[in-house]
DNA sequence: GTCTATACTTCGATAGAC
DNA sequence: GTCTATCGAAGTATAGAC
Protein backbone atom coordinates (compact mmCIF):
# COMPACT_ATOMS: atom_id res chain seq x y z
CA UNK A 1 0.00 0.00 0.00
CA UNK A 2 1.26 3.47 -0.91
CA UNK A 3 -0.31 5.11 2.52
CA UNK A 4 2.51 7.35 3.01
CA UNK A 5 0.97 9.36 5.45
CA UNK A 6 -1.81 7.51 6.83
CA UNK A 7 0.06 4.60 8.16
CA UNK A 8 3.06 6.47 9.21
CA UNK A 9 3.30 9.58 11.33
CA UNK A 10 0.83 12.03 10.63
CA UNK A 11 1.79 15.12 11.82
CA UNK A 12 5.46 15.75 9.78
CA UNK A 13 6.83 17.87 6.72
CA UNK A 14 5.16 17.32 2.97
CA UNK A 15 8.21 15.94 0.74
CA UNK A 16 7.67 19.45 -1.13
CA UNK A 17 9.10 21.46 2.33
CA UNK A 18 5.19 22.88 3.21
CA UNK A 19 3.35 22.32 6.48
CA UNK A 20 0.78 20.42 5.65
CA UNK A 21 -1.88 22.12 8.06
CA UNK A 22 -1.85 24.92 5.72
CA UNK A 23 -4.11 23.62 2.84
CA UNK A 24 -7.43 24.66 2.42
CA UNK A 25 -10.16 22.46 3.35
CA UNK A 26 -13.71 22.65 2.70
CA UNK A 27 -16.72 23.34 4.96
CA UNK A 28 -18.49 20.53 6.52
CA UNK A 29 -21.94 21.33 5.40
CA UNK A 30 -20.99 21.12 1.71
CA UNK A 31 -22.90 17.85 -0.01
CA UNK A 32 -20.04 17.02 -1.85
CA UNK A 33 -18.29 16.17 1.30
CA UNK A 34 -21.28 14.32 2.21
CA UNK A 35 -21.14 12.57 -1.26
CA UNK A 36 -17.65 11.53 -0.03
CA UNK A 37 -18.55 10.02 3.19
CA UNK A 38 -21.55 8.48 1.56
CA UNK A 39 -19.33 6.51 -1.17
CA UNK A 40 -16.76 6.11 1.36
CA UNK A 41 -18.94 3.92 3.98
CA UNK A 42 -20.58 2.06 1.05
CA UNK A 43 -16.99 0.87 -0.40
CA UNK A 44 -16.37 0.25 3.37
CA UNK A 45 -19.19 -2.32 3.13
CA UNK A 46 -19.04 -3.56 -0.18
CA UNK A 47 -15.78 -4.03 -1.08
CA UNK A 48 -13.78 -3.71 2.20
CA UNK A 49 -11.70 -0.38 4.04
CA UNK A 50 -8.50 -1.90 1.22
CA UNK A 51 -10.88 -0.72 -1.37
CA UNK A 52 -11.33 3.23 0.06
CA UNK A 53 -8.54 5.11 -2.14
CA UNK A 54 -9.11 8.39 -3.10
CA UNK A 55 -9.86 7.39 -6.18
CA UNK A 56 -12.25 5.18 -5.99
CA UNK A 57 -13.78 7.54 -3.39
CA UNK A 58 -14.13 10.13 -5.82
CA UNK A 59 -15.71 8.11 -9.15
CA UNK A 60 -18.39 6.59 -6.86
CA UNK A 61 -19.17 10.44 -6.08
CA UNK A 62 -18.60 11.59 -9.64
CA UNK A 63 -15.37 13.68 -8.65
CA UNK A 64 -11.80 13.88 -9.52
CA UNK A 65 -9.91 12.28 -6.70
CA UNK A 66 -7.80 15.23 -5.82
CA UNK A 67 -11.11 16.92 -4.77
CA UNK A 68 -11.46 14.21 -1.82
CA UNK A 69 -8.18 15.67 -0.31
CA UNK A 70 -10.19 19.44 -0.13
CA UNK A 71 -12.48 17.71 2.29
CA UNK A 72 -9.94 15.89 4.22
CA UNK A 73 -6.36 15.71 5.37
CA UNK A 74 -5.95 12.28 4.27
CA UNK A 75 -7.62 9.12 3.97
CA UNK A 76 -7.50 8.32 7.71
CA UNK A 77 -9.08 11.68 8.27
CA UNK A 78 -11.83 10.39 5.77
CA UNK A 79 -12.44 6.86 7.42
CA UNK A 80 -12.48 8.19 11.10
CA UNK A 81 -15.21 10.75 9.92
CA UNK A 82 -16.72 8.02 8.35
CA UNK A 83 -17.05 5.73 11.40
CA UNK A 84 -18.24 9.07 13.82
CA UNK A 85 -20.93 9.45 11.23
CA UNK A 86 -22.17 5.70 11.44
CA UNK A 87 -21.61 6.00 15.19
CA UNK A 88 -24.14 8.46 15.79
CA UNK A 89 -26.87 7.56 13.63
CA UNK A 90 -26.45 4.19 14.79
CA UNK A 91 -26.26 5.02 18.42
CA UNK A 92 -29.94 7.39 18.34
CA UNK A 93 -31.65 4.86 16.12
CA UNK A 94 -30.83 1.68 18.92
CA UNK A 95 -31.37 3.83 22.07
CA UNK A 96 -34.75 5.30 20.67
CA UNK A 97 -35.38 1.80 19.91
CA UNK A 98 -34.11 -0.12 23.03
CA UNK A 99 -36.56 2.05 24.92
CA UNK A 100 -39.08 1.15 22.73
CA UNK A 101 -40.57 -2.02 25.10
CA UNK A 102 -38.53 -4.54 24.03
CA UNK A 103 -35.31 -4.35 24.37
CA UNK A 104 -34.13 -7.60 24.18
CA UNK A 105 -35.35 -8.15 20.41
CA UNK A 106 -33.86 -5.15 20.08
CA UNK A 107 -30.21 -5.75 21.12
CA UNK A 108 -30.55 -9.11 19.24
CA UNK A 109 -32.16 -7.73 15.90
CA UNK A 110 -29.39 -4.81 16.15
CA UNK A 111 -25.98 -6.96 16.39
CA UNK A 112 -27.58 -9.55 13.68
CA UNK A 113 -27.66 -6.55 10.90
CA UNK A 114 -25.52 -8.14 8.39
CA UNK A 115 -24.74 -5.02 6.45
CA UNK A 116 -24.02 -3.01 10.12
CA UNK A 117 -22.12 -5.84 11.59
CA UNK A 118 -20.00 -6.29 8.63
CA UNK A 119 -18.88 -2.65 8.68
CA UNK A 120 -18.43 -3.11 12.16
CA UNK A 121 -15.74 -5.69 11.24
CA UNK A 122 -13.77 -3.60 8.83
CA UNK A 123 -12.98 -1.35 11.25
CA UNK A 124 -12.25 -3.63 13.99
CA UNK A 125 -9.46 -4.80 11.54
CA UNK A 126 -8.64 -1.17 10.87
CA UNK A 127 -8.68 -0.25 14.34
CA UNK A 128 -5.95 -1.87 15.39
CA UNK A 129 -3.41 0.33 13.27
CA UNK A 130 -5.07 3.42 13.66
CA UNK A 131 -5.21 4.57 16.98
CA UNK A 132 -7.13 7.58 16.28
CA UNK A 133 -10.17 5.08 15.14
CA UNK A 134 -9.70 2.36 17.83
CA UNK A 135 -9.97 5.51 20.73
CA UNK A 136 -13.04 6.47 18.89
CA UNK A 137 -14.75 2.52 18.89
CA UNK A 138 -14.07 2.22 22.64
CA UNK A 139 -15.63 5.39 23.51
CA UNK A 140 -18.99 4.94 21.00
CA UNK A 141 -18.75 1.05 22.44
CA UNK A 142 -18.53 2.43 25.77
CA UNK A 143 -21.64 4.90 24.96
CA UNK A 144 -23.78 2.44 23.10
CA UNK A 145 -23.27 0.02 26.13
CA UNK A 146 -24.39 2.46 28.90
CA UNK A 147 -27.84 2.87 27.23
CA UNK A 148 -28.17 -0.91 26.90
CA UNK A 149 -27.33 -1.62 30.52
CA UNK A 150 -30.16 1.12 31.66
CA UNK A 151 -32.86 -0.21 29.40
CA UNK A 152 -31.88 -3.54 29.73
CA UNK A 153 -31.52 -3.03 33.69
CA UNK A 154 -34.93 -2.52 33.41
CA UNK A 155 -35.67 -5.74 31.81
CA UNK A 156 -34.49 -7.55 34.38
CA UNK A 157 -35.86 -6.25 37.45
CA UNK A 158 -39.33 -6.43 35.91
CA UNK A 159 -38.60 -10.19 34.37
CA UNK A 160 -37.01 -11.27 37.47
CA UNK A 161 -34.26 -12.58 35.35
CA UNK A 162 -31.25 -12.26 38.42
CA UNK A 163 -30.78 -15.88 38.58
CA UNK A 164 -27.46 -18.00 39.09
CA UNK A 165 -25.68 -15.13 38.55
CA UNK A 166 -26.56 -13.73 35.61
CA UNK A 167 -26.66 -9.84 35.33
CA UNK A 168 -27.84 -7.43 32.61
CA UNK A 169 -24.28 -6.99 31.88
CA UNK A 170 -23.51 -10.57 31.34
CA UNK A 171 -26.60 -11.41 29.37
CA UNK A 172 -25.78 -8.14 26.72
CA UNK A 173 -22.34 -9.86 26.41
CA UNK A 174 -23.86 -13.32 25.50
CA UNK A 175 -26.75 -11.89 23.11
CA UNK A 176 -24.26 -9.34 21.35
CA UNK A 177 -21.65 -12.08 21.10
CA UNK A 178 -23.77 -14.89 19.45
CA UNK A 179 -25.28 -12.66 17.40
CA UNK A 180 -22.55 -10.74 16.06
CA UNK A 181 -20.66 -14.78 15.53
CA UNK A 182 -23.62 -15.74 13.12
CA UNK A 183 -22.95 -12.95 10.96
CA UNK A 184 -19.50 -13.11 10.80
CA UNK A 185 -19.75 -16.90 10.14
CA UNK A 186 -22.37 -16.64 7.34
CA UNK A 187 -19.62 -14.41 5.78
CA UNK A 188 -17.63 -16.68 5.16
CA UNK A 189 -19.87 -19.39 4.13
CA UNK A 190 -19.93 -21.49 8.33
CA UNK A 191 -23.06 -21.71 8.95
CA UNK A 192 -23.34 -25.12 10.75
CA UNK A 193 -25.87 -24.72 13.38
CA UNK A 194 -26.82 -21.35 13.24
CA UNK A 195 -30.65 -21.96 12.78
CA UNK A 196 -30.40 -24.48 15.93
CA UNK A 197 -28.37 -21.40 18.01
CA UNK A 198 -30.91 -18.16 16.81
CA UNK A 199 -33.98 -20.73 17.60
CA UNK A 200 -32.54 -21.70 21.02
CA UNK A 201 -31.99 -17.39 21.75
CA UNK A 202 -35.06 -16.59 19.79
CA UNK A 203 -36.97 -18.95 22.04
CA UNK A 204 -35.97 -17.91 25.07
CA UNK A 205 -36.60 -14.23 24.06
CA UNK A 206 -40.02 -14.92 23.42
CA UNK A 207 -40.69 -16.63 26.31
CA UNK A 208 -39.26 -13.73 28.49
CA UNK A 209 -40.25 -11.20 26.26
CA UNK A 210 -43.20 -12.17 24.43
CA UNK A 211 -44.00 -11.85 20.35
CA UNK B 1 -4.79 -1.34 -3.90
CA UNK B 2 -2.17 -1.92 -7.20
CA UNK B 3 -3.57 -5.76 -6.16
CA UNK B 4 -3.83 -6.18 -10.10
CA UNK B 5 -3.99 -10.52 -10.68
CA UNK B 6 -5.14 -10.71 -6.97
CA UNK B 7 -8.09 -9.07 -7.14
CA UNK B 8 -9.59 -9.68 -10.56
CA UNK B 9 -9.63 -13.01 -12.19
CA UNK B 10 -5.87 -14.46 -11.90
CA UNK B 11 -6.23 -16.69 -15.29
CA UNK B 12 -5.57 -14.47 -17.92
CA UNK B 13 -3.04 -13.36 -20.20
CA UNK B 14 -0.29 -10.90 -18.90
CA UNK B 15 0.60 -7.51 -20.36
CA UNK B 16 3.60 -9.16 -21.96
CA UNK B 17 1.36 -11.62 -23.66
CA UNK B 18 2.86 -14.53 -21.86
CA UNK B 19 1.01 -17.41 -20.41
CA UNK B 20 1.05 -16.65 -16.49
CA UNK B 21 1.11 -20.25 -15.99
CA UNK B 22 4.65 -20.95 -17.90
CA UNK B 23 6.55 -19.72 -14.98
CA UNK B 24 8.46 -21.69 -12.93
CA UNK B 25 7.34 -22.39 -9.37
CA UNK B 26 9.64 -23.50 -6.15
CA UNK B 27 9.40 -26.67 -4.70
CA UNK B 28 7.12 -26.81 -1.50
CA UNK B 29 9.69 -28.59 0.30
CA UNK B 30 12.19 -25.10 0.32
CA UNK B 31 13.05 -23.59 3.20
CA UNK B 32 12.65 -20.54 1.72
CA UNK B 33 9.45 -20.85 0.83
CA UNK B 34 8.80 -21.82 4.20
CA UNK B 35 10.17 -18.74 5.56
CA UNK B 36 8.01 -16.18 2.89
CA UNK B 37 5.07 -18.11 4.82
CA UNK B 38 6.37 -17.67 8.06
CA UNK B 39 6.74 -13.78 7.36
CA UNK B 40 3.43 -13.73 6.02
CA UNK B 41 1.49 -15.18 9.10
CA UNK B 42 3.48 -12.81 11.20
CA UNK B 43 2.81 -9.93 8.80
CA UNK B 44 -0.76 -10.89 9.20
CA UNK B 45 -1.16 -10.96 13.04
CA UNK B 46 0.97 -7.56 13.57
CA UNK B 47 0.34 -5.26 11.15
CA UNK B 48 -2.76 -6.78 9.31
CA UNK B 49 -3.30 -8.73 5.85
CA UNK B 50 -3.16 -5.21 4.27
CA UNK B 51 1.06 -5.20 5.05
CA UNK B 52 1.36 -7.89 2.72
CA UNK B 53 3.07 -7.36 -0.07
CA UNK B 54 5.92 -8.27 -2.01
CA UNK B 55 8.11 -6.18 -0.41
CA UNK B 56 7.58 -6.75 3.10
CA UNK B 57 7.17 -10.53 3.20
CA UNK B 58 10.41 -10.55 1.11
CA UNK B 59 12.36 -8.16 3.49
CA UNK B 60 10.88 -9.85 6.74
CA UNK B 61 12.31 -13.00 5.21
CA UNK B 62 15.88 -11.78 3.64
CA UNK B 63 15.03 -12.01 0.48
CA UNK B 64 14.40 -9.89 -2.80
CA UNK B 65 11.17 -9.00 -3.54
CA UNK B 66 10.82 -10.62 -7.29
CA UNK B 67 11.68 -14.39 -5.38
CA UNK B 68 8.23 -14.18 -3.68
CA UNK B 69 6.71 -14.52 -6.88
CA UNK B 70 8.76 -17.55 -7.96
CA UNK B 71 7.56 -19.96 -4.62
CA UNK B 72 3.67 -18.22 -4.95
CA UNK B 73 2.02 -17.38 -8.26
CA UNK B 74 0.16 -14.28 -6.89
CA UNK B 75 -0.30 -12.74 -3.55
CA UNK B 76 -3.76 -14.89 -3.37
CA UNK B 77 -1.63 -17.58 -3.85
CA UNK B 78 0.43 -16.71 -0.89
CA UNK B 79 -2.14 -16.10 1.48
CA UNK B 80 -3.95 -19.43 1.09
CA UNK B 81 -1.12 -21.28 1.69
CA UNK B 82 -0.70 -19.10 5.12
CA UNK B 83 -3.83 -19.78 6.00
CA UNK B 84 -4.24 -23.93 4.96
CA UNK B 85 -0.73 -23.98 7.10
CA UNK B 86 -2.51 -22.08 10.02
CA UNK B 87 -5.63 -24.21 9.99
CA UNK B 88 -3.54 -27.59 9.44
CA UNK B 89 -1.58 -27.41 12.36
CA UNK B 90 -4.31 -25.66 14.55
CA UNK B 91 -7.03 -28.36 13.93
CA UNK B 92 -4.32 -31.03 15.30
CA UNK B 93 -3.34 -29.20 17.81
CA UNK B 94 -7.26 -28.70 19.42
CA UNK B 95 -7.87 -31.93 17.85
CA UNK B 96 -5.24 -33.39 20.57
CA UNK B 97 -6.49 -31.25 23.50
CA UNK B 98 -10.02 -31.65 22.72
CA UNK B 99 -9.79 -35.04 23.86
CA UNK B 100 -7.14 -34.60 26.56
CA UNK B 101 -10.14 -34.70 29.19
CA UNK B 102 -11.17 -31.22 29.55
CA UNK B 103 -12.96 -30.12 26.33
CA UNK B 104 -14.52 -27.67 27.51
CA UNK B 105 -11.63 -25.69 29.56
CA UNK B 106 -9.91 -26.35 25.96
CA UNK B 107 -12.88 -25.32 23.69
CA UNK B 108 -12.73 -21.85 25.98
CA UNK B 109 -8.90 -21.11 25.94
CA UNK B 110 -8.61 -22.18 22.30
CA UNK B 111 -10.47 -19.03 21.30
CA UNK B 112 -9.26 -16.91 23.32
CA UNK B 113 -5.81 -16.70 21.91
CA UNK B 114 -5.48 -13.25 21.24
CA UNK B 115 -2.90 -13.49 18.21
CA UNK B 116 -4.92 -16.65 16.65
CA UNK B 117 -7.96 -14.62 17.12
CA UNK B 118 -7.03 -11.83 15.74
CA UNK B 119 -5.55 -13.64 12.86
CA UNK B 120 -9.15 -15.31 12.42
CA UNK B 121 -10.50 -11.74 12.32
CA UNK B 122 -7.80 -10.72 9.48
CA UNK B 123 -8.93 -13.44 7.32
CA UNK B 124 -12.47 -12.89 8.16
CA UNK B 125 -12.13 -9.79 6.14
CA UNK B 126 -9.96 -10.96 3.76
CA UNK B 127 -12.49 -13.92 2.92
CA UNK B 128 -15.52 -11.24 1.70
CA UNK B 129 -13.42 -10.65 -1.04
CA UNK B 130 -11.20 -13.77 -1.85
CA UNK B 131 -13.64 -16.65 -2.81
CA UNK B 132 -11.21 -19.44 -2.65
CA UNK B 133 -9.84 -18.14 0.89
CA UNK B 134 -13.97 -18.20 1.71
CA UNK B 135 -14.04 -21.34 0.51
CA UNK B 136 -11.43 -22.42 3.06
CA UNK B 137 -12.32 -21.05 5.82
CA UNK B 138 -15.77 -22.64 5.56
CA UNK B 139 -14.31 -25.88 5.15
CA UNK B 140 -11.74 -25.48 8.00
CA UNK B 141 -14.47 -24.65 10.47
CA UNK B 142 -17.00 -27.58 9.48
CA UNK B 143 -13.64 -29.79 10.38
CA UNK B 144 -13.07 -27.92 13.52
CA UNK B 145 -16.93 -27.83 14.74
CA UNK B 146 -17.03 -31.55 13.61
CA UNK B 147 -14.08 -32.11 16.38
CA UNK B 148 -15.67 -29.93 18.91
CA UNK B 149 -19.33 -31.83 18.64
CA UNK B 150 -17.90 -35.09 19.01
CA UNK B 151 -15.43 -34.15 21.98
CA UNK B 152 -18.18 -32.19 23.75
CA UNK B 153 -20.92 -34.56 23.34
CA UNK B 154 -19.37 -37.03 24.97
CA UNK B 155 -19.00 -34.55 27.99
CA UNK B 156 -22.42 -33.66 27.83
CA UNK B 157 -23.81 -37.06 27.98
CA UNK B 158 -21.56 -37.71 30.71
CA UNK B 159 -22.67 -34.81 32.93
CA UNK B 160 -26.23 -34.73 31.65
CA UNK B 161 -26.37 -31.04 30.69
CA UNK B 162 -29.22 -31.59 28.18
CA UNK B 163 -31.36 -29.49 30.16
CA UNK B 164 -33.98 -26.77 28.55
CA UNK B 165 -33.27 -27.30 25.12
CA UNK B 166 -28.95 -27.28 25.68
CA UNK B 167 -27.15 -28.87 22.77
CA UNK B 168 -23.89 -29.90 22.12
CA UNK B 169 -23.79 -27.92 19.24
CA UNK B 170 -25.30 -24.61 20.71
CA UNK B 171 -23.01 -24.73 24.17
CA UNK B 172 -20.10 -25.05 21.74
CA UNK B 173 -21.32 -21.66 19.90
CA UNK B 174 -21.85 -19.60 22.74
CA UNK B 175 -18.66 -20.39 23.98
CA UNK B 176 -16.91 -19.82 21.37
CA UNK B 177 -19.12 -16.56 20.38
CA UNK B 178 -18.21 -15.39 24.11
CA UNK B 179 -14.57 -15.73 23.49
CA UNK B 180 -13.74 -14.83 20.57
CA UNK B 181 -15.71 -11.06 21.25
CA UNK B 182 -13.76 -10.94 24.41
CA UNK B 183 -11.06 -10.92 22.15
CA UNK B 184 -12.28 -8.46 19.11
CA UNK B 185 -13.12 -6.17 21.95
CA UNK B 186 -10.46 -5.90 23.48
CA UNK B 187 -8.63 -5.39 20.11
CA UNK B 188 -9.72 -1.91 20.17
CA UNK B 189 -9.85 -1.29 23.72
CA UNK B 190 -13.25 -1.87 24.54
CA UNK B 191 -13.47 -4.04 27.64
CA UNK B 192 -16.23 -3.16 29.70
CA UNK B 193 -18.21 -6.23 31.11
CA UNK B 194 -15.13 -8.57 29.72
CA UNK B 195 -14.13 -10.17 33.90
CA UNK B 196 -17.32 -10.15 34.75
CA UNK B 197 -18.06 -12.18 32.20
CA UNK B 198 -15.10 -14.26 31.77
CA UNK B 199 -15.53 -15.17 35.42
CA UNK B 200 -19.19 -15.72 34.69
CA UNK B 201 -18.38 -18.32 32.22
CA UNK B 202 -14.94 -19.89 33.94
CA UNK B 203 -17.10 -20.23 37.34
CA UNK B 204 -19.55 -22.42 35.48
CA UNK B 205 -16.85 -24.73 33.60
CA UNK B 206 -15.23 -25.11 36.83
CA UNK B 207 -18.34 -26.95 38.28
CA UNK B 208 -19.19 -28.85 35.69
CA UNK B 209 -15.36 -29.67 34.55
CA UNK B 210 -13.62 -29.05 37.75
CA UNK B 211 -10.02 -27.61 38.27
C1' DG C 1 17.70 -21.01 -6.50
C1' DT C 2 18.63 -16.18 -6.45
C1' DC C 3 19.64 -12.07 -8.50
C1' DT C 4 19.12 -7.59 -11.52
C1' DA C 5 16.46 -5.01 -14.53
C1' DT C 6 12.33 -3.40 -15.74
C1' DA C 7 7.26 -2.80 -17.29
C1' DC C 8 3.26 -1.17 -15.86
C1' DT C 9 -0.31 0.31 -12.40
C1' DT C 10 -2.08 2.63 -8.58
C1' DC C 11 -1.58 5.26 -4.60
C1' DG C 12 -1.50 9.72 -1.47
C1' DA C 13 -0.68 14.22 -1.68
C1' DT C 14 0.34 18.98 -3.23
C1' DA C 15 0.47 23.24 -6.23
C1' DG C 16 -1.78 26.33 -8.69
C1' DA C 17 -5.10 27.80 -12.49
C1' DC C 18 -9.84 28.85 -13.07
C1' DG D 1 -15.33 24.84 -5.05
C1' DT D 2 -13.44 22.22 -8.73
C1' DC D 3 -10.20 21.37 -12.05
C1' DT D 4 -5.48 20.06 -14.41
C1' DA D 5 -0.93 18.81 -13.80
C1' DT D 6 2.32 16.54 -11.32
C1' DC D 7 5.62 14.25 -7.92
C1' DG D 8 7.38 10.52 -5.72
C1' DA D 9 6.53 6.18 -3.44
C1' DA D 10 4.91 1.64 -3.48
C1' DG D 11 2.65 -2.16 -5.52
C1' DT D 12 2.36 -6.74 -8.69
C1' DA D 13 4.47 -9.22 -11.87
C1' DT D 14 7.65 -10.93 -15.61
C1' DA D 15 12.07 -11.82 -18.23
C1' DG D 16 16.34 -13.31 -18.24
C1' DA D 17 21.29 -13.54 -16.45
C1' DC D 18 24.01 -16.08 -13.29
Amino acid sequence: MARTVSEAAPKRKTKRGQDAKARRIGTEQSKTRAAFLDATEALVREKGYAAVTTRHVAKRAGHKSQLVHYYFRNIDDLLINVWQRFADKNLARHADAMFAGQPLWELWDFNRNRSDTIFYLEFMALARHRKAIRDEMAKDGRRVRAIQLNSVGKTFEKLDLAQRGWTPMILITVMVSIARTLVLESGHKFSLGHKEMADFVERWIKEVEGQ
